[in-house]
DNA sequence: TTTCTCCAAAAGTGATCACATTTTTGAAAA
DNA sequence: TTTTCAAAAATGTGATCACTTTTGGAGAAA
């Protein structure tokens, strides 16, 4: 067997045993980070089964802390518990994605709102770099880069609010779509994708709440817009 | 000191065989509900540590169901995880509960909207029936079964949506301000409540949604309205 | 009486074990 | 080749253990 190297792990295996130099809860918080990444970068598939023991062994741990984090992620409905314990990504159903998208577009604008007056010049900088990164990921087609860099361009902004609830509300909006997401940018390709981080971004140097919430707005639009009518029109499966 | 029996503790110590599906994460499912009705009720106070094994000694399973129980309310931000490890109710602030009311005003009237058409007469019915229990409990006191009641009402007219997204936010929200209203109460009493559950009743029977929508809006203006000028009057701790 | 020190009790974390159930597999039979 | 069925492997669950850190209190010193 001997600990097959996966793209989860993303270090060398010396935390084991010997010293737990690490601090409390580290074994907890590597897998939480692993499997929260892994879920937004769509590496791991809707309907394919987690299994405890093997992701304990992949990233070099017991199952213990394992255990917790997939209790925590089925929390937020990032996974789903089946009757016989299994836990696995959740497939997505038209009713499921229309109340996503429903939740996103009540609640993104909103934060996005109470992060403006917090966010900075440099932020502004921040954002468009990434952005410049993600119009380079549509080009070359890297699905993966381009979900992880849209999901840092949006919760730079959203991070900003300093939200205690509506940051984890729409973390958990962000987990359950993601990884169908991903499952749609492997068929149709991403060439064709849309965003409107630059009006965004233009919103935040003018201060104009109403043009990044309308901004805010018309990305999840777009984004999801696709999305929609690639899942309700007649396919199959992933 | 053995298994002392507790208000947490719902029935005998022996619960096995007699509930359905007693074999597959009956203890956790056992320690969940406990919990969870635990904090809706208020029995839970914000700031007091809640500790592992005495939960699970109080509720007769291993530290281990419980461990997965506490995480899972965590990631539902129900309770807090301090940096050392200790898990608690978390002390509500202004900020937070500012944050909580936006949340409830935007999801839960559209939840409600959701759930109109398939509420049926007995739903009706039933409604008019807590609503009844509610009257009793808010003139005779009874905070802890006024609070439950609350939640009954409230999310039988929420789970006739059968949502899978939207409802599970909202019960994190539940969670997380549920045990800060019983401290109010508790300082406050609850003759002075008042609620617009009957506006939400006809709304029903007269399939309205936006009534419906007004009713919830204005329930829960009135329900967190006297909370926050009690919370953000100089008040000192809880 | 107050404050500080030190030690014992308690708590969280991670690992391992035992057990029941489920899933998979592989061989035999049709 | 397809179907059936029993053995084997794998999985989740709950309990227990060992270890480190934290908490709390008893007791001594000022």
């Amino acid at each position: 067997m001997a600990v097959r190297r996966s793209a989860l792990q993303s270090g060398p295996s010396k935390n084991s045993g010997t010293r737990p130099g690490s601090s409390r809860g580290a074994a907890r918080e590597q897998v939480d980070d692993a499997v929260r990444s892994g879920l937004l970068t769509g590496r791991f598939i809707p309907g394919k089964a987690v299994t405890l023991r093997g992701l304990a062994a992949e990233l070099g741990v017991s199952p213990m802390p394992v255990r917790e984090v997939l209790q925590r992620l089925a929390a937020e409905n990032a996974l789903e518990v089946k009757p016989n314990g299994r836990v696995q990504v959740p497939d997505m159903t038209p009713g499921r994605f229309q109340e996503v998208l429903k939740a996103r577009l009540l609640l993104e604008p909103e934060l996005a709102a109470l992060a403006l007056p917090r966010l900075s010049p440099k932020d502004a900088d921040d954002l468009k770099a990434i952005d410049d990164d993600i119009d380079q990921c549509i080009l070359s087609g890297d699905a993966e880069s381009y979900m992880r860099l849209n999901h840092a361009f949006h919760f730079r902004i959203y991070r900003a609010s300093a939200s205690e609830v509506l940051l984890p509300l729409i973390d958990s909006l962000w987990l359950q779509f993601a990884p169908f997401m991903r499952t749609v940018y492997g068929r149709v390709g991403t060439v064709s994708l849309e965003d409107r981080h630059k009006e965004a971004i233009r919103a935040i140097e003018e201060r104009n709440e109403a043009a990044l919430r309308g901004a805010i707005i018309a990305d999840i639009n777009d984004g999801m817009g696709i999305l929609g009518t690639e899942i309700l029109t007649g396919k199959g499966k992933a």
